[in-house]
DNA sequence: TTGTAGGCGTTATCAA
DNA sequence: TTGATAACGCCTACAA
């Protein structure tokens, strides 16, 4: 396919209602004209360098005024043109769509970018490379400043070469060889120590079991996370001299897995904690454990990854580690924007970003204070209603 | 606040990764020069414009070859500049963020853009009007071709004067004036008209209870739907000759309005089939109509609108009318580029599009087929876990 | 049939 | 201190 595109008209039929909106913008010409002075006198004054032009602040404060009076409002696209910068950063997401609070990552990414006096050009590849380089194209010849490229889960992605056109950060996700490109991701082996501390200090020194991912290796294929957290949960267990009583690997993540998962731990040993490597997982698990009459946390305890919304529906009260969502898009265009006005000059070299996962407290961990109620089995329907409203963080 | 934002520098410091990344684009002139032609006729045989110019098919060929070598690829923003055009759209929403579903109007939009090559520039908010105003200009000074307003609800907003500066597209809302702007919601109306048509040919002559609005014009304060889905209702049991046999107005359509409303519609009157103006209602009125011992859909039928995720995991599942937010956020975008290539000349001047809201057929009410499976009183965690994944449509 | 030149609106250089 | 003038890359009216 020809990347260039057939150009579209100047002028084009414009019906009752465009015709009824045409304006005249006015121009940095007609406001130096209205103040009487020239155009370089009136960019420099508007531009606050006054001083490196000597002008004199009368006829500053007379440009001001005139292009207050006028309604004068740059134009970002001959400024873009001219400077080859445009305030503006693209956003691409394989499928953002799919799980629901994932979304946070783009309001994470929307308010960060506001606050930097950034708009935020958005598309989705839905896991296609043909799409997404030409998504990257159509952008970047938009003339965005940078590039966010942002995966749902935590991987390894291949770097299109056409991305090296601008700078990029990739978000949960690391470039498959090794560009030199910045990643933000969620810190999983911290959390995964955060996990195994959290047991420990609630006093179960033996008993735990793991579900979801085995020292062995089985796990989800390609999941960075599947092995960053146990690589944490293990670290500190083996600082401490604990052994891990059973664990069970799933080659996906979802309830089923997890129900499964836990049944056949059951009927080899007695687990006196679970980790589940994710709460869809835990889902499954807490059915399995209901089934077998074991009680939560009572018989066992349960703690796992992620804080889905349902994490906080499901009773007793799932204790979770989060993925922080909306903070690691917020990072994501920090972490860009800083790039490129040039004020990120790790010393030691570092590309790697990590987003600390916080730990939810609740009651699904024996012995450990929460502020929430146990009891049911369930929620109710009224109170899952509730659960399931987004909320953006502080 | 003076609107004229200090211009960024043209040069600025580059760390190392941003000096690893410059690369030089191609120009149009490159091309030609390469070629061996004038800019002119370069431009002319890529455009596809050769025949207007009588460029010899030869020289149009090596001008292509010449390109495709080069790998050129036009810049849009000097394009833009030059045009006034840019193949970008801006949607602009108060907050999508805050019911998880919703953001499908977005992913509608962000298809339907790809689909016509045009990239979306996408803001939020949050409801603030002065930073809602400050977005439009921010997109409107970078060129966007048109901008997309988009409400969470249906309801009448205050167009700001900075929004006729480029067309314009209300989605899932009306201008509060009579100004000539585009509107595309969802057929509210219809969807009352489809309810009392399937409570009808299912079988329920009296016994029709509302909840959440009463003809007595109860109902959320500024609610469009409310009316139109009242309005909708109304007139088809008119029709049929049917009368209400009660009802009762909710301020707010959450899951705890309609407990405390069914409740209070219990004391008086013993329903045979119960409207809820949203799902949410229909969760609380699900919780009343168990509390009093009655049940779904046998004793009472329970039919609602929006098809909120959850109605289909609630037991039994919830019959309902959908909110088609992917069409919605679709149609939009529609909408607004078909007005900017001037092909929307409704010769009845209509300026609003009302999208349909699909039946979804399900257990709630009584005497209508259904493919799933009616039953317990609430799903599992496992299968809520696999509602609430969102899917797209199509 | 092809080439020349002007302009979109801005920023920046340089001479006055 | 200020005012022409060039340049960013592209499109197009007009001249050759």
């Amino acid at each position: 396919m020809d990347s260039y595109t057939r150009p579209w008209p100047l002028s084009r039929a414009a019906d009752t209602l465009a015709k009824s909106v045409a304006k005249k913008r006015v121009t940095l010409a007609q406001v130096a004209r209205a103040a009487g002075v020239s155009q370089t006198a009136a960019s420099y004054a508007l531009a606050g360098r006054a001083a490196e032009m000597r002008i004199s602040p009368e006829v500053e404060a007379r440009v001001r005024l005139a292009a207050r009076e006028a309604g004068y409002r740059p134009n970002a696209v001959s400024r873009s043109l001219r400077t080859g910068t445009s305030q503006t950063v693209g956003f691409i997401s394989d499928t953002v769509a799919t799980t629901a609070f994932a979304g946070h990552l783009i309001w994470g990414a929307l308010d960060q970018a506001r606050e930097r006096d950034h708009l935020l050009l958005i598309a989705e590849t839905e896991g296609d490379p043909q799409l997404e380089r030409e998504l990257m194209t159509a952008m970047l010849d938009r003339g965005v400043d940078g590039l966010i490229v942002a995966s749902m889960y935590t991987r390894e992605i291949a770097v299109p070469p056409v991305l090296m056109e601008a700078p990029a950060v990739l978000l949960n996700a690391f470039p498959v060889g090794n560009e030199p490109i910045r990643s933000v991701v969620p810190d999983e082996s911290e959390a995964g120590r955060s996990v195994a501390r959290t047991l420990l200090a609630s006093g179960h020194a033996g008993g735990i079991c793991l579900v979801g991912a085995s020292p062995e290796g089985h796990a989800p294929e390609g999941s960075l996370a599947a092995v960053q957290r146990l690589d944490g949960i293990l670290s500190v267990l083996h600082d401490s001299g604990v052994e891990v009583a059973g664990s069970v690997g799933c080659a996906d993540w979802q309830p089923a897995q997890g129900l499964e998962a836990t049944r056949r731990l059951l009927a080899e040993v007695t687990p006196s904690a679970l980790v589940c490597f994710n709460d869809r997982l835990a889902f499954g698990a807490y059915q399995a454990l209901a089934d077998a009459g074991l009680d939560v946390p009572e018989d066992v305890s349960v703690i796992s990854f992620d804080d889905d919304p349902l994490a906080s529906w499901i009773r007793p009260r799932l204790t979770t580690v989060a993925l922080p969502h909306y903070e690691l898009g917020a990072a994501a265009v920090q972490v860009l924007l800083d790039q490129l006005e040039g004020r990120l000059q790790e010393p030691d070299g570092t590309l790697v970003r990590r987003i600390t996962m916080p730990l939810r407290v609740r009651e699904s961990v024996r012995g450990l204070g929460s502020d929430g109620v146990a009891g049911a089995s369930v929620g109710t329907a009224v109170e899952l209603a509730a659960a399931t409203r987004m909320h953006r963080p502080g």
